[in-house]
DNA sequence: AACTTTCAGATCGTACATTCTTTGTCAATA
DNA sequence: TATTGACAAAGAATGTACGATCTGAAAGTT
């Protein structure tokens, strides 16, 4: 036992160098693409990826395959993998995309929502509010759960990891980026009502909330992004 | 260098009885998922598919991280890629992304309209009206020709895509189903509703006529899977 | 009965071979 | 002389083979 365990530690030891945080092959690449670290439409040739990673060449093929069934890479045969842009208008899409389908989860979780469920999300939007965008990471994770609650238990399971997988890239994209006092207040405002909403049983008046939520939340950060390009 | 030949033919010889039309790996895999040839949560492993596909492991460890990005298998580090199952669940949650998606698509198309556009709606509609569902393949081709029209020059390029994305699986999976009369009859005034909105400007009109459309088809390929489970 | 050891089966990583694309050179022609 | 075409060689993607590592379960040991 005490053996496998040194044997691992040293594996761990041996690959610190190189900055292995954990984060696998996939995870680094689709993070340069988000960020923009590697430049729009350009060329991701295997062997150098392989020799910057420190690995073979297996191992970032099939990174770029899982990419390519997310739509971060295009690949064509025998011509290799292109970076798909990440830029305002792919963001403008996620967020129309998440304008429509976010309103409908929402109008579900209004049917199903329970006395206990409302007290949680009044929690979360409290201690959303005492922090005050104190913390970047913390608030993400508040937010994060303030949404799951309302979506987590939907039977589409489809659309809940669609919004998961676009969350995550705005997420992404939107790391570093301070948020507007503006932003802020709306932010919060949109929570309330929200909340009011489902209180009073008006899912239509909560999907509109949500609707105008995600739609701040897309136009906030493709500001963003229009001004400081990348302040990674 | 003949033994290889010969182990290769023997391969393909074995699967020969499985028609083997160029179709690329990632695609067999997926069709094999789609229509439930491998059962929900099987395992699949790496060195038994290569050998059913005559190739070595490599490409088959592609296809499936590809598989894996489209969220057709869930993989495990270090334990392999098992399916996930493609029922009456996955068919109704991905139709009721689409009735959000392409009303929105629609929509957008009413705006932009050409008269050219509608001569040319009405002249795949007079065909598919010709053929009236003689032909399965060349019926699937002009409707794809016939929504493809309408969605393909949207700004969001990403909705596009998750449609085509969509269609394909829901192709897959109705292909070999029988189209009842009543689901003909249908989808032909479904189609002629759609167009005169369109030549009306009328965008909600048209929006609320694709809804139909697209909650009608699931409907019915769910009804469909229901029936002849085996009809392989 | 619980824990350890062992081993087969499968995944993951590395190295190399093959095939295709692209690029650059050189000669032929207008 | 400039342009085009063929052709060779480099570069890169795809495919094959094999070794290293991990998992799961069945054996044996205390």
């Amino acid at each position: 036992m005490s053996t496998i365990t040194s044997i691992r530690q040293m594996a761990a030891d041996r690959d610190d160098l190189v900055e292995d945080t954990g984060s696998s092959i996939y995870e680094r690449l689709r993070d340069d693409i988000i960020h923009g670290r590697v430049k729009a439409n350009e060329r991701l040739k295997v062997a150098e990826l392989a020799s910057r990673m420190g690995t073979s060449t297996n191992p970032v093929r099939e990174a770029l395959q899982q990419l390519r069934g997310e739509g971060f890479v295009i690949m064509t045969p025998n011509r290799g993998a292109r970076v798909r842009p990440i830029d305002e208008e792919f963001v403008r899409d996620i967020c129309e995309i998440e304008v429509l389908i976010e309103p409908a989860l929402t109008r579900w979780f209004v049917g199903i929502a329970t006395q206990a469920d409302i007290d949680e999300l009044e929690r979360l939007q409290a201690e959303i509010e005492a922090l005050n965008f104190g913390d970047e990471m913390k608030h993400s994770n508040l937010d994060l759960q303030f949404h799951r609650l309302m979506y987590d238990r939907h039977y589409n399971r489809h659309a809940v990891d669609l919004w998961v997988r676009h969350r995550h890239i705005l997420w992404a994209i939107s790391r570093g980026f301070p948020t507007s006092l503006s932003r802020q207040s709306n932010v919060l405002d949109e929570h309330r009502e929200l909340i009011a909403c489902i209180k009073a049983q008006d899912a239509e008046g909560a999907a509109r909330a949500i609707g105008r939520h995600v739609e701040g939340s897309g136009r906030h950060i493709i500001e963003r992004m229009r001004l400081g390009r990348h302040a990674v």
